[in-house]
RNA sequence: GCGGCCGUGGUCCAGCCUGGUUAAGACCCGAGCUUCCCGAGCUCGUGACGCGGGUUCGAAUCCCGCCGGCCGCACCA
């Protein structure tokens, strides 16, 4: 039976086309997934709400670079050294452990860097052995948790799938400073694939091998990381959850406003905190209610090796607790400085100062970085509600993937003629919809609440003779009778939340309603 | 990767232990009738034993391997 809130959005999600295993014909492959007709739409529609408010309302930049990445691009990001594990077993319990962080804890010596045969005299030297059960430790073999490939035939060139999509923004620093016209601070987006080659992906969509991220890399003069707007989001409650507490193992939340956060040195610069408090705003606006929204500090353990202070922007889902939807990262000027050194480029920028005077610097780096299949997730378990004991999709109406249903209340009569040129009529309107016959009307309308249709177009005998049709809504189950010819307007009005219902039209009261009203 | 549990139409499941009719049921879906504004009813219909091997006269059922799922450990830069 589907208890968990988690199996019944899953199932919903496989039954009606959000999210299907992929490559499911040949038995799947762990850490993959298709998203189906109704789950393309509404990734889209969550890209498409990021970009209004990172790319569209923050003037940022974005570009699309290429998924497969040279070796040694990685190389200097530090990928390639931090990616590949040197990983070992026991062979009694079978536990893997990585090989560093072994000998860090019995030695305190860093092995970073060293070879097989070196990490390997050591275990021997210092008899290390398995933490969990005292057994012996197998040999040393590597985990590389980037996919390889190689480019073109002959000498082989290696490359690897990008597991951050950040890197491509870094290397077109040159030319996107350039770009900018040499102003700071700028931000650059980019939405695209990210891949991972985990060793064991689980929570469905939640950990994936291949992953839709949406990131923004904002460059600034490190001696001025504000934001001309912060003003606007200073008084935004945050609540955050700092790193000394987890290590005292304490689950407490700090409440301050974006201001404060600042000012009690919470968050590192203004920037960081700008960020934090527009990852609220953007998640809120998915329907992500503000009391499922918390901020974590990495500890300094966690944290990747670029960053120097990281706050994951997490969501509470009842199927997998706290989710990790968003992370926030201060990069410094690491990938700069990397890619100068490595590629022997200058990555200077020159800024002037008010006296006219100027200075060379290279820019520091502030990093929000999405996952936008994570969000689906979330958005799905948090709009997935139940009324009278069937599903209802309580999807924010820009983001369903279906915005009308068309109707015809009864399949003769030359009702479905009818509701097929209404069809017509909104489709090039460019609404989405979606026409449906079959089975009784409350049917039609019970499938439709499932996938979170928020209107529901019904052409019935009435439409025949004064060519108005009724408009069901979603949440309140009223209706509303308008002019065909009104009806475009009508609903664009209503999805963007212009008017209200009641006054777009006649009110109308189905049987149901009107009963229970005459009932009181 | 280790251990435990599990895998049957689109979904949820019975059958498996104790091998042997045409693999049952509910829901969904489709067609028809009927009703008509909130999963009504009736009739009909499509559709399944994860994959591969083995044992056997015969495998959904027993055995082995693989793949996938869930839980715990590890991993999640």
């Amino acid at each position: 039976m589907l208890s968990s809130k988690h199996e019944k959005v899953m199932e919903i999600a496989k039954r009606r086309g959000f999210i299907w295993p992929a490559f499911e014909l040949y038995g799947g492959v762990a850490g993959f997934y298709d998203f189906g007709p109704l789950g393309t739409l509404l990734k889209e529609k969550i890209i498409q709400k990021w970009r209004e408010y990172f790319v569209i309302r923050e003037g940022f930049f974005e570009i699309d670079s290429p998924s497969i990445t040279p070796e040694e691009v990685l190389k200097a990001s530090g990928h390639v050294d931090h990616f590949v594990d040197a990983m070992t077993e026991c062979k009694k319990c079978g536990a893997a452990f990585k090989v560093t962080d072994l000998v860090k804890e019995k030695t305190g010596r860093s092995v970073e860097g060293k070879s097989k045969e070196e990490m390997e005299s050591l275990i021997k030297e210092h008899e290390i052995r398995c933490p969990e059960c005292g057994g012996e430790l197998g040999e040393i073999y590597d985990f590389n948790a980037m996919f390889e490939t190689t480019v073109g035939a002959g000498k082989k060139k290696i490359a690897y799938l990008r597991p951050e999509t950040a890197q491509g923004m870094f290397i077109d620093f040159k030319r996107l400073q350039r770009y900018a016209r040499g102003r700071l601070p700028f931000g650059v987006a980019q939405i695209g694939k990210g891949y991972r080659n985990e060793i064991s992906p689980r929570r469905g969509v939640i950990r994936l091998r291949e992953f839709t991220m949406a990131e923004i890399e904002i460059f600034f003069d490190p001696e001025n990381p504000t934001h001309p707007e912060f003003r606007e989001v200073a008084s935004e409650k945050l609540r955050l959850l700092l790193a000394t507490d987890q290590e005292r193992g304490t689950e407490k939340f700090t409440e301050a406003t974006a201001e404060d956060a600042l000012r009690e040195n919470i968050v590192c610069s203004q920037l960081m905190v700008y960020n934090m408090a527009r990852a609220k705003l953007f998640l809120t606006s998915l329907g992500i209610p503000e009391e499922a929204i918390r901020f974590r500090e990495q500890t300094p353990g966690e944290r990747a090796h670029y960053s120097s202070e990281t706050w994951d922007v997490e969501v509470w889902t009842e199927g997998f607790g706290w989710v990790e939807v968003a992370g926030l990262a201060y990069r410094t000027d690491y990938d700069l400085s990397r890619h100068a050194k490595f590629s022997k480029e200058d990555l200077t920028m020159f800024v002037q100062d008010e006296g006219g005077a100027g200075k060379k610097i290279l820019c520091h780096v502030v990093e929000p970085s999405y996952g936008i299949d994570r969000l689906l997730y979330c958005v799905l378990e948090h709009s997935l509600s139940e009324e009278n004991g069937r599903p209802l999709l309580r999807l924010k109406k820009e983001l369903a993937p279906v915005q009308v249903g068309v109707f015809p209340l009864l399949k003769r009569d030359g009702l479905p003629e009818k509701a097929r040129e209404v069809l017509k009529k909104l489709r090039s309107e460019k609404f989405i919809t979606e026409y449906d016959d079959s089975g009784s009307i409350g049917r039609r309308y019970a499938r439709a609440d499932e996938i979170g249709v928020p209107y529901c177009v019904t052409i019935d005998h009435r439409t025949l003779q004064d060519e108005t049709v009724t408009i069901r809504d979603r949440d309140t189950k009223d209706q509303i009778r308008v002019k065909i010819g009104n009806l475009p307007r009508v609903l664009q009005e209503l999805l963007e939340n212009r008017v209200e219902f009641q006054q777009a039209g006649e009110l109308v009261l189905p049987k149901s309603k009107a009963e229970s009203t005459e009932r009181r």
